[in-house]
DNA sequence: TCAAAAGTGTTTATGGTACACCCATGC
DNA sequence: GCATGGGTGTACCATAAACACTTTTGA
């Protein structure tokens, strides 16, 4: 890309696309519901055993994204609701080879979520609060998207991307107060996404329990906060 | 870094370094200070005699934010005072070989720029409201380079990096009216700023019009934004 | 003394938060 | 009926915007 000669491929150095999937999984009725990862456990060196985030090689003929997704649904049989660059992970000391990771992140729903990972003992969906030790740098990466993802769906509307096509209002504000931790008054909650335009609310209700909820549909008319700089 | 055998070095995926270098230019006095960036004219193919962002091929021993200094050292003589890594572009189109960039983002105070640069006719600074025709993909990067710059000075407090260690709250104030591109009120800036913490009164003022302005430096026990997840 | 920039005070609008309250349904 | 979550109304508080005003210098 400059005025320097190419480097000859003996450099060695090599790409990797790997991604941090968030999910949400409702355990303890009553509480919550906890962020959850899926990871694999690495069945070679370096770091034979231990967990990873899914991912692969890029291949030469194939966008980063492209990359991410693929890799994510051959470790996974995942696909993703949202996905998004989150960093280039590239120092010297990061793995014994020198390997540069373009890093994505990534939202699904938890209904997607819930449908069986393949039948192989080396993937695993984890609590976001409770990991095992990972390989390489990938704690680190781990905590760095979490911080993106609280930070994102304070600004943005992602949270949707963790829901399915219709939900009631209780539903989207327990996807806040589980990323962010933190209880949410419901009527001001309210207020503020039905100011906000992003819902559109249908005929249906779901029923169940006590007062019907209303369900809404996300508008995908309003753009989705940015995804980076390429064309959407 | 994950379970498929590593590539082979003939996948040729190349990692280039590349950045978009930010500062200021005061050409017509009572105007707002312009922004401008540096590029360097491509002396080879592809795109031989187009501006490009200055940048270089990743060395395999050196960390990516190190390549990205180096680069902007060897093709520009710039050091900056603010450095973050903006994105990674690897879209298989975006050069006839493959080439996947890491590209960062500086901001260089004023007076730095203003020292001439290397004795080099394929240098030079440009308005970055007024660019030519860039090669590859860089008016892309360049245009998400300045959306980001834009966001951030709203958020955080790295509008300091293009000012030299003692300034004026007027002079402060001129960066974010330059880099949003309105003016804003002299009164509220203030109140605005000196509530934030993040300025240290010195007891020197700044003379030669009117009434003399105290100078301020910039207090860097408060944390700059995030500058994404290395250590720091 | 006047122009111009530095710096202060005050009012108003706005958006978030807390919380009291009513509504509709399952049990 | 009554408990529970759905949904509405409203007062309060902090912050931002607008702008009148005073202060201090150079010319």
């Amino acid at each position: 890309m400059t005025r320097t000669p190419p480097p000859e491929p003996r450099d060695e150095i090599r790409v990797a696309v790997s991604t941090v999937i968030f999910s949400l999984r409702h355990d303890d009725a009553g509480e919550l519901p906890a962020v959850v990862l899926p990871l694999v456990r690495r069945t070679r060196d370096p770091h034979e055993g231990q967990w990873a985030l899914p991912g692969g090689w890029l291949d030469a003929s194939e966008n980063l994204e492209a990359a991410a997704s693929r890799t994510l649904a051959e470790t996974t049989a995942l696909a993703p609701s949202y996905l998004e660059q989150l960093y280039a992970f590239g120092d010297v000391g990061r793995s014994p080879a020198r390997v540069v990771s373009i890093v994505y992140w990534a939202l699904v729903r938890e209904d997607v979520a819930a449908t069986p990972l393949p039948a192989d003992e080396n993937v695993a969906w984890f609590d976001a609060a409770a990991l095992p030790p990972l390989a390489f740098d990938h704690e680190l990466i781990v905590e760095y998207a979490l911080w993106r993802l609280r930070n994102k769906v304070g600004y943005s509307r992602i949270a949707h991307g963790l829901l399915p096509e219709l939900f009631t209002l209780a539903e989207l504000r327990e996807v806040y107060e589980a990323i962010g931790g933190r209880r949410l008054d419901p009527a001001n909650f309210r207020r503020q996404v039905d100011g906000s335009g992003t819902l559109i609310p249908s005929d249906d209700f779901r029923t169940g329990s006590h007062r019907p909820a209303r369900l809404y549909r996300y508008n995908h008319d309003v753009e989705l906060a940015d995804r980076g700089p390429l064309p959407r």
